[in-house]
DNA sequence: CATGAATGAGTATTCATTCAT
DNA sequence: AATGAATGAATACTCATTCAT
């Protein structure tokens, strides 16, 4: 692969990475093209289509959360604050990059997504299971349930120059999570309908990927 | 008005508030008419436009839950329960209808629309204020997080036919989210980064409306 | 046939032939309707569809025209002061509405259309000859130029509210006309490229009917 | 620019010009693209809506009337040759192409339209004003009632095969005209009703542009 | 390889016509 | 007989994807 064919995929995926945050996966590819400073014909070289490029995204920023963990893990001493510093980087990720959501026909997902996916699940499943068996976090969530509470921290709004008064928001809400998510607890969850066998039926039912 | 009319403009409603939460503020007027059994022109002939229809879906919203606000104030006997039923409440509406999501262009909200969502947010702020006076509810949070939370809430996802295993989802993550705001509590939150003054700037940016 | 309905049949053409004037031919049949005072129905109970109703407004007219000829012919001492006075009044008729203009597809014109099309072509053509006999009308015009000449007087446009600067066009171009079509003349015709015996195909082509 | 793209453009105009002339600015997108030979996208990339086509095609007709004013007025020794050939040329250019009849709601024109339109009035203008000052063009019309003469010369109809009676009826048409235009006259005209200042208020109401 | 022009299926909206009230 | 609500085909416009330059 040609040096210049390598930046291209870099500055194409940067540029996705933002402009999904900012405007939603709805954006056109010409829009993505348009920040990335290529050509749309060069995104669709390198991908085979839109949905490719969102898992993609997706993938890389799944392996950064699983980088995360696995540093946090070996820096921080005790597990709640490994915890919390997983929660809020995978927060700040964007959420809803992280777990793409599209309302349109579901497609299914490529064996680089099925692969990050099951690895960050194992890994910050491992997380979850240590902190409960710690008695720091409540019993009975699991790390569905986290996954749907990150991918539901609002994003962060663009400002378009005026006062955007919502940076503050996203961390207000996950310090509210974070309580919320501490043992012990007074709220009494409903038991899970189903167990969550299959993953790939709940992330396809759940979010366009 | 006819008798079939208004039964008619009742199925639109009812189908519309349907789909738009199973799938979507962007699923095609065409899609409406099917679930709704009447034809496309049948809902142009009562909506001017789809913003109109999505208007009217979520005035009725709003209107039920400050309806709910003040009926649960009238009927428990303890501020905190008056406030998880309440939020329960919003909850069930189908909270991603009552804030309709769209990341188009947004556009300025009709004056039903504002006056429904001043309304309920009066009611529901000096609810707020209730619990926070009395202390049950961290003095931390507002309105305004309140009403991103509910909105953060996943939809119930429609299950064709399989196992679907989101039927609870939605309840547990409520649960959470309610021991989060009970007071008291552990987590600093950040300072507001602004106050929330310009209400329709704020809705205006974060949702479609 | 009740008196009612006669009634009703005389206020859509009256509406009809207004707003067909004022606005042109493609003004849906809901504004007749709403100018006329009485439901879309009922024009659809006394017309069956849409170039019907227009076929019965331009007969009414062309009707009118033939009889203006009639009379002009019995009042006037001068054949010039009939014709002048004829196609002043054709004019004033509206002429974008005698014969109307719809770029859209064609359709065949009723019997009636073709009879008083028929009956009025042959009143008009009479007088054309009379005034080409007695040398006032110059020889190289026919029927058929006049009909074209006279349907592309710009109609009036309805005023609204400001100064239309537009009642005086219609009357000015006519006179220019009227001037051009005096005998004797300056500028040689070139010869009709064909003899308009088939009159309905003239017609069909040049207008809607 | 690309070749391809450039001759797109141009096979695009060519059969705007053309498709509307035969059928009025009426005609949809979709038929522009298959007398074009490109698909509906292309028009779009090039003309952001269909007035702006629309608009485009005018500006060059009344361009290209202009030049044709320049020109005449350069090559022939007599004023009157130079005001027939113009108006022969603007008749031919088919009027209804030149200043766009639409009854829709009309939309502000572009400065490009207001423009050429402008330098055309105004050449034009300079061109009546010189027969006038010459005694040889009547003095009672302005360019305004000239433009709307030349609006109304019937459009060529496209013979579908048959033996199409048309073709002449033009010329015919413009001949009566300059007939009636050429001093002495012996209609009187009505003064006009406003001086017409408002040029695109006029045009507005007159036209679609 | 990179570019961006071309394509055409999909969506919101209008309106002639039908039909239940 | 009158009404106006219901229908759905038609049309402007968008955007993912293909392909000529």
């Amino acid at each position: 692969m040609r040096a210049d064919a390598r930046e291209n995929i870099r500055l194409i995926l940067r540029a996705a990475r933002t402009v999904f945050a900012d405007r939603g996966y709805e954006v056109s590819i010409e829009e993505v093209a348009r920040r990335s400073g290529v050509g749309m014909g060069t995104i669709y070289r390198h991908f085979p289509n839109k949905s490719a490029l969102v898992e993609h995204v997706a993938v890389d920023v799944m392996a950064e959360a699983s980088a995360e963990i696995e540093r946090a893990s070996a820096e921080e001493p005790d597990t709640w604050a490994v915890f919390t510093r997983v929660m809020r980087h995978m927060a700040q990720l964007r959420s809803s990059q992280m777990f793409p959501i599209s309302r349109r026909r579901p497609t299914e997902p490529g064996p680089e997504l099925k692969a990050a996916r099951g690895a960050l699940l194992a890994d910050f499943d491992a997380l979850v299971a240590r902190a409960q068996d710690e008695g720091l976090l409540r019993e009975d969530v699991t790390v569905f349930d986290l996954v749907l509470m990150l991918n539901s921290i609002p994003p962060r709004i663009p400002d378009d120059g005026a006062d955007e008064p919502s940076a503050d928001l996203a961390a207000r809400h996950l310090g509210v999570l974070l309580d919320g998510l501490r043992a012990p607890h007074t709220e009494t969850l409903p038991a899970p309908a189903a167990d969550r066998r299959d993953i790939d039926r709940f992330f396809r039912t759940r979010f366009g990927l």
